[in-house]
DNA sequence: CTTGACCTTCCAGTCACGGGAAGCCCTATG
DNA sequence: CATAGGGCTTCCCGTGACTGGAAGGTCAAG
């Protein structure tokens, strides 16, 4: 398969597929044409790949996630262990927005919006400095 | 003040200062030395966008509710806009990471983490594709 | 006079790609 | 057989918001 199939199974974009290969996450064949050719496996992996992506691991995580896909003898408790790592990540970005969006939507609220200047928005990021 | 000064009263690394006058956002006096000067103003002003964006507003939104800052004639409107624009992008990326949390959770709860080699996780990941 | 802390500019790297240019390859059609 | 189109190639730049580091100027203390 040429890059435009593997593109269109997968879902990734071709300049993707490209940059994969670039940073050693997958090695296509050459036609002689100098055309990348794609087996079955690669697609497999790309489409492995875009799923762990789309849950959010990073493309190190991808890497050891293959390695650790590709290795029969693998223990499955290493791989627990970096999806751990990663919820944990997770939560504590959910946790980060929690906090901004709190904060937020308490500004928000308090926000008139209307066509008069005095805004809580403004001034509850002005904090606690009187004036300039 | 010079820049180690109001890096250490707004919190803000001098690097990121530096950045922020680079892109226009402050506009620091000079010293005859070449050094930065900065005035109360300055230092209100950088700690104005340090709580922005801890709450997450982009350095361009930022540049704005700046602009509305400084606005006596602003309508409390506009800037509550902006910050419901935000809230919203905030809330679409918890909705992105309370999803990938959820499917993330599933296939780690499924995976029994010992010390053989099959794992509902890499099987997950691999999805409907059978072998290679 | 030297040491060390501070300041300056500039360049490169991060992460994971995306856009676009310049040019080769292949197929179909007139 | 020429050409038009679509697909493929490499290469380089840009993104956001910084961060690290090198090379060098400045200042106050001892």
């Amino acid at each position: 398969m040429n890059i435009g199939e593997v593109a269109e199974a997968s879902g990734l974009p071709a300049k993707t597929i490209r940059y994969y290969e670039d940073i050693g996450l997958i090695t296509p064949h050459r036609a002689d044409n100098g055309y990348r050719m794609f087996s079955e496996a690669h697609l497999h992996k790309l489409a492995f790949i875009a799923r762990a992506r789309g849950l959010g691991f990073s493309i190190e995580q991808c890497r050891t996630l293959l390695a650790l896909y590709e290795d029969r003898g693998r223990a499955s408790a290493d791989v627990k262990k970096l999806a751990e790592t990663h919820l944990a990540e997770i939560d504590a970005k959910m946790k980060e927005l929690a906090d901004m969006r709190h904060t937020l939507a308490d500004l928000v609220h308090a926000c008139a919006g209307d066509h008069r200047p005095d805004c809580p928005i403004l001034s509850g990021l002005a904090a606690s400095v009187v004036s300039d």
